[in-house]
Parts: C-alpha cells; sequence; structure tokens
DNA sequence: ATAGGGTTAG
C-alpha cells in the first residue's frame, strides 16, 4: 500500500490529499464490490441480491457495512427467504468474522432481520450461536421475546443472563423489558433497577413504565411517573390517558386530553381511539360525535375505526353505528363482532343473530369464489327457511355466478328460466362472465341476445355477440352483427395502451409500428417471446375474431397493443419499478397469457388497468386469478 | 444493528 502511494506523483499528492488519503489507507476495491455496495445502498434489492453468488465465485468479501444495508433493504422489500439467503451467503463466506466488531454488526442485523419477519426461533438459533453479543443483540431478543405471545417470562430471563454475560441493560432494552413485566412485583423490581442505573427520566423509558404501571390496575403508580416528568411526548401522553380509558375513568382520560391539547400536542390515532374508549365508557356520544370529525382523515385506520363504531354502538345510536359499519373501507373480526354484539346490546337480538340481506350476497359471493356450489344452494335455499330472508336479485345473481364459475352453464341458464324474477342485463352479464371462462360460445350468444333485447344499444353486448359469432365461426352471423354495429354508428374501437415512462406517455395502437422505436420494440418483443415459449407460451389464435391464416392471425396478436407496451416497458422501465400500462380495451386471454409469462421471466411486476379492474401481474401469476 | 402508546367479545 505503500509502494502505490509512493508511485503517485507529488503534485496530485499536493492537489488532493483527502483522496490520498483514502488511498493510503483502503486500496481501492473491486469493481464488483464497487457496484455491490452502491445496489446495497440504493437498490434495487433483487439485483443485489442476484450479485451475492457472482461475489463468492469471484472470491470477493462483502463488507460489513453493504451487508447491513442489503438487510435493511431485504427487511422493506424483500420476504424472509432472501433473508435466509443472505444469512447462508454470510455464514459460508466468514462475513461473521469480520473485525472490530464487523461481524457483530452484520449478526445483529440478521437477528432483527428474523424477528422483524416473525421468525422468533431462527432469530434465537442465530443469537445462540454468536462468537459475541453486546447490548444490541440482547436487546433485539429481549424486545421479541416481550412482544412475543406467551414468552414475557423468557423475555424476563434473559435480562438477567445478559447481566450475568456482563452486559448491562440500556434504556432500549428496559423500555422494551416492562412490557414483560406482568405482576407488581417484577414491575416493582424492574423500576428500582432502572432508577439505580439512573435511567428513569428516558421518555421511552417513562411511557413503558406508566404502561406497565397502567395495565396491572396501579392508576396511582402510574399517574406519579406521568407527573414527575418534566418533558412529556405525544406518546407519554397517549400511555397515560390510554391507560385511564382501559381502566374505567373515562372523564380522567378527557381531562389529560384536554390538558395535552393546553400543552400543543394534537391528537394522532392513538389518541383519538383513547378518546373515543373514554367516550364509550362515559356514554358521551356527543363528544364521540366531535372526535368522528377527527377520524375522518384517517380513513384507513381500522384500530381506530372499530373503536369509534363501538362508540356509536354503547352510547345507543345504531342508526351512526349502521351508516359507519357500511361506510367503513374495510372491516376485519373486530368490526363485525362489535356490530353483532352492538346490536344485541341495543335490542335488536334479531337482527344480530340472523344474516341480513347484505351478509347473504357476501356469503354466497365466498362460496361462488371458492367453488362450493353444494354450500351455496344450501345457504340460498336456508334464506328464506332459516332466517326469513327472501332471495332478492342479488342472490339471484350470486347463483348464477356461483354455477357459471363452476362450469354449470346448463344448471345456471335453467335457474335463470326458472327464477321467480326477471333476468335483468346485471344477470345475463354474469352468466355471459361464466360462459368466458368456460369457453362457451352457444351460451355467450344466447345471453348477448336477451343483453340487446333488454338494451338495444348495449354497445358492449353487441361486439361481445359479434365475437363470439367469429367465435363459433359463423362468419355469416357475425359479419351480419358487425353490419348492424355499423348501422347504428358503433365502430369498434381499436385497442390502444398507455403507457408512461419518464414522465412522457407513449401511446400504442394495434398493428400500428409508428411508434419512432418500432424496431427495436418488435425486437424486444421477439426476444421476449423466445423466452416464454421456454416457459410454455403459444398465441392463442382464437382470440383474434376474423377469418384468416394461422399466420396471419399470429401476427394480428402480437401486435396488440398491450404487447407492443409491455415490450417497450420491458425495455426501458426502471430497474425494480413496476410496469404500468392503461387499457382502453379489456385485455385479451392471449394478452394475459403473454404478460403473466413474461413478469415470471424478466422479474418484473406488471400492472394493466383496464376500462374494468386492474390485472397486477407478479411472477407469472395475476390479481385477477384468471377471471375477469 | 436495539426501544414506548390505540379496537370487540369472554
Amino acid at each position: 500500500m505503500n509502494s502505490l502511494f509512493k508511485r503517485l506523483p507529488l503534485n496530485r499528492v499536493a492537489a488532493t490529499p483527502r483522496s490520498n488519503r483514502r488511498l493510503h489507507t483502503h486500496p481501492p476495491p473491486h469493481p464488483l464490490l464497487a457496484i455491490f455496495s452502491r445496489l446495497c445502498i440504493e437498490g434495487p434489492f433483487t439485483t443485489a441480491l442476484a450479485l451475492l453468488p457472482d461475489l463468492a465465485a469471484a472470491g470477493l468479501r462483502a463488507g460489513p457495512v453493504s451487508l447491513t444495508h442489503l438487510v435493511k433493504l431485504c427487511v422493506r422489500h424483500g420476504t424472509a427467504s432472501d433473508g435466509r439467503l443472505i444469512h447462508r451467503y454470510v455464514e459460508t463466506h466468514g462475513s461473521l468474522s469480520h473485525g472490530s466488531g464487523g461481524g457483530l454488526y452484520v449478526a445483529n442485523s440478521l437477528v432483527s432481520m428474523y424477528v422483524k419477519f416473525g421468525l422468533l426461533n431462527d432469530a434465537l438459533r442465530l443469537f445462540d450461536g454468536m462468537p459475541e453479543r453486546n447490548v444490541v443483540s440482547w436487546t433485539t431478543v429481549v424486545a421479541a421475546l416481550a412482544n412475543a405471545d406467551g414468552r414475557k417470562e423468557e423475555a424476563l430471563r434473559f435480562l438477567v443472563a445478559m447481566r450475568r454475560d456482563g452486559v448491562p441493560p440500556n434504556a432500549y432494552t428496559f423500555s422494551s423489558v416492562l412490557g414483560a413485566c406482568s405482576t407488581p412485583g417484577v414491575l416493582a423490581t424492574t423500576h428500582a433497577s432502572i432508577f439505580k442505573v439512573g435511567l428513569d427520566s428516558d421518555v421511552f423509558v417513562r411511557s413503558s413504565l406508566i404502561d406497565g404501571y397502567m395495565k396491572l390496575g396501579d392508576l396511582d403508580g402510574g399517574r406519579r411517573v406521568f407527573d414527575e416528568m418534566v418533558t412529556r411526548d405525544l406518546v407519554v401522553w397517549n400511555s397515560i390517558i390510554a391507560g385511564f380509558a382501559q381502566s374505567g375513568d373515562g372523564v380522567g382520560a378527557i381531562e389529560l386530553f384536554m390538558r395535552m391539547k393546553d400543552a400543543g400536542f394534537s391528537a394522532n390515532q392513538g389518541t383519538l381511539t383513547s378518546v373515543l374508549r373514554a367516550c364509550t365508557g362515559m356514554v358521551m356520544l356527543e363528544v364521540g360525535r366531535q372526535v368522528h370529525a377527527h377520524v375522518l382523515k384517517y380513513d384507513k385506520d381500522l384500530i381506530l375505526h372499530n373503536a369509534l363504531l363501538d362508540m356509536y354502538c354503547k352510547c345507543g345510536s345504531l342508526e351512526d353505528a349502521d351508516a359507519l359499519f357500511r361506510r367503513m373501507p374495510q372491516r376485519d373480526v373486530i368490526s363485525w363482532s362489535t356490530m353483532i354484539s352492538g346490536l344485541a346490546q341495543n335490542g335488536r337480538s334479531a337482527d344480530a343473530l340472523s344474516p341480513n340481506r347484505i351478509t347473504m350476497v357476501g356469503v354466497l359471493f365466498a362460496c361462488s369464489h371458492a367453488g362450493l356450489v353444494e354450500d351455496g344452494w344450501y345457504y340460498f335455499r336456508s334464506m328464506k327457511k332459516l332466517f326469513g330472508i327472501q332471495p332478492e336479485r342479488e342472490h339471484h345473481n350470486c347463483m348464477v355466478d356461483l354455477l357459471g364459475r363452476a362450469g354449470k352453464l346448463d344448471e345456471a341458464v335453467k335457474f335463470i328460466q326458472e327464477m321467480d324474477l326477471d333476468p335483468d342485463c346485471v344477470i345475463w352479464r354474469t352468466l355471459l362472465g361464466g360462459c368466458r371462462i368456460h369457453k362457451n360460445s352457444n351460451i355467450a350468444a344466447y345471453a348477448a341476445r336477451e343483453i340487446l333485447k333488454l338494451e338495444p344499444e348495449d354497445q358492449g353486448a353487441r361486439i361481445l355477440l359479434s365475437n363470439t359469432y367469429a367465435d363459433l365461426r359463423q362468419w355469416t352471423d357475425a359479419e351480419k352483427s358487425w353490419k348492424a354495429m355499423r348501422d347504428r354508428g358503433i365502430k369498434k374501437e381499436p385497442g390502444r395502451s398507455w403507457i408512461e415512462l419518464k414522465k412522457q406517455v407513449h401511446v400504442f395502437i394495434a398493428g400500428d409500428l409508428s411508434h419512432p422505436c418500432s424496431g427495436a420494440i418488435v425486437e424486444e418483443l421477439n426476444r421476449l417471446i423466445g423466452r416464454i415459449s421456454g416457459l410454455g407460451y403459444a398465441p392463442q389464435t382464437e382470440f383474434v375474431l376474423q377469418d384468416l391464416a394461422v399466420e396471419q392471425k399470429e401476427d394480428l396478436l402480437k401486435y396488440h397493443s398491450e404487447k407492443l407496451a409491455i415490450a417497450f416497458g420491458t425495455m426501458l422501465a426502471m430497474e425494480g419499478k413496476p410496469i404500468r400500462i392503461m387499457k382502453n380495451l379489456r385485455i385479451c386471454g392471449d394478452c394475459h397469457a403473454f404478460a403473466k409469462l413474461v413478469s415470471k421471466s424478466e422479474g418484473k411486476t406488471i400492472i394493466i388497468r383496464d376500462p374494468v379492474r386492474f390485472h397486477h401481474f407478479q411472477v407469472g401469476a395475476c390479481s385477477c386469478g384468471d377471471y375477469w
């Protein structure tokens, strides 16, 4: 290293002293390592991961800083198996024994990664095998155990063990372990240790202390810790307010909430949830309503919405509860339980016990998507018998969907013909959906004709009917239908796809190769088709609805607008970013298969929005589950 | 590389 230093021209040494100092202590890194370090910091994560075998093959060892960054990226974007991949690399290439704490640094980040992926046992196994451990290592596992269900005792045992190991706990450790103190005795002992090492003024430790006392029902203990504080933050306020609200002192909680606002803090979701709980306990409907106004800006917070729902139920305003429940963007078990209990508690036990109209739609829908034909029939018939709910249009529609999806198209037709209601367009379109999945053109044509009887101007149905005739090779009928469309002034809209790249929108029209990059796009398209042929792709020419030779059909398919846009996207889209495409028509089956396979072969996410729904293509599958 | 507060029912 010294000789390298000496060989540098003198003037350069003088001109750039800083870079020379670096040169003096570190030789320039191998280019592969340099690329790897950059990828570990800036991503894309998958590329960094893919480089690990190359590093190993070249006999290079990644540094602890890069590896730690990589683990962080893995927690953010990756999966547990990516994490294991990194762990295996690190273990087999000796990176855990980097000098001056480097190995410890990497090992700690791996332990933390396992914890974040919920793999507590893997974390503990790694921890056990570590040659050295510091506060961070110990704290990571203590916190993980304190947060895991039923492992609080172990967390406390680890605290004892770390001290015996000569590692003093710090504020991080104590704030974690306080959640594991489940008896007043243990809490008092822990509090005393905290006091002894002078960590009782730390805000994190304090909020945990307050929470610990309150959860054990010691309101005074919690209050004392709170009162002694000079500087408080929002979480400390939230802890004390939550403690009062949970222990049934709603008035105390609201008083503290007012003081909090006077002290210049503004409520967040946690605060509002506790305040609502206080309102619930005290039956303060009007205060609760005021809080509702502040809840609106957190429309994705399920916990907060559940608390609001419970407030309305327990304050006796079923109208508000009902309206909220219907409008909630998501509902979980707690939302449902809250609503059911609410109905029961307000003397509407009948409503609580019997599924209502909407519940039954959900039940039938679930049967339909799970292919549970028999169950679906059972519930449909039980509705009237057991629950006294008259099946309405929506329930009949669910049954058509259920039968259609299950491929029982004849049964679905029979069902429609025999039901008490007059079929409407919605039901016929549902039937069409089933035909589409199971490629039943005869029934599709029937359904389309029925739709046109009801709505002669339905463009979609007319196009569909023409296409279905083409499908059935009934070219005369197809021609007649096209003519009917032309007479009505409906023109077949050409397929168009839009893709935005680098703030510019590119439009592709089916069969149109006038884009300035068309040459390269076609080349890319051929490359993609070559790659996915290996994965089983074959052009599905049945999606071409004209009477043409196979080769011509293949060409038409190949230049569908979304394929052009996808090829353009795989050429130019940023690494790691999904390809986003918008389409004016619904995607055809061939392009759907194409997109699925490309997402797999290129390792890219493709998102296509058609006029009705989104398709998220990822590693060979689509979010629509092949039904659209 | 490690930390604290919020929802139903029983």
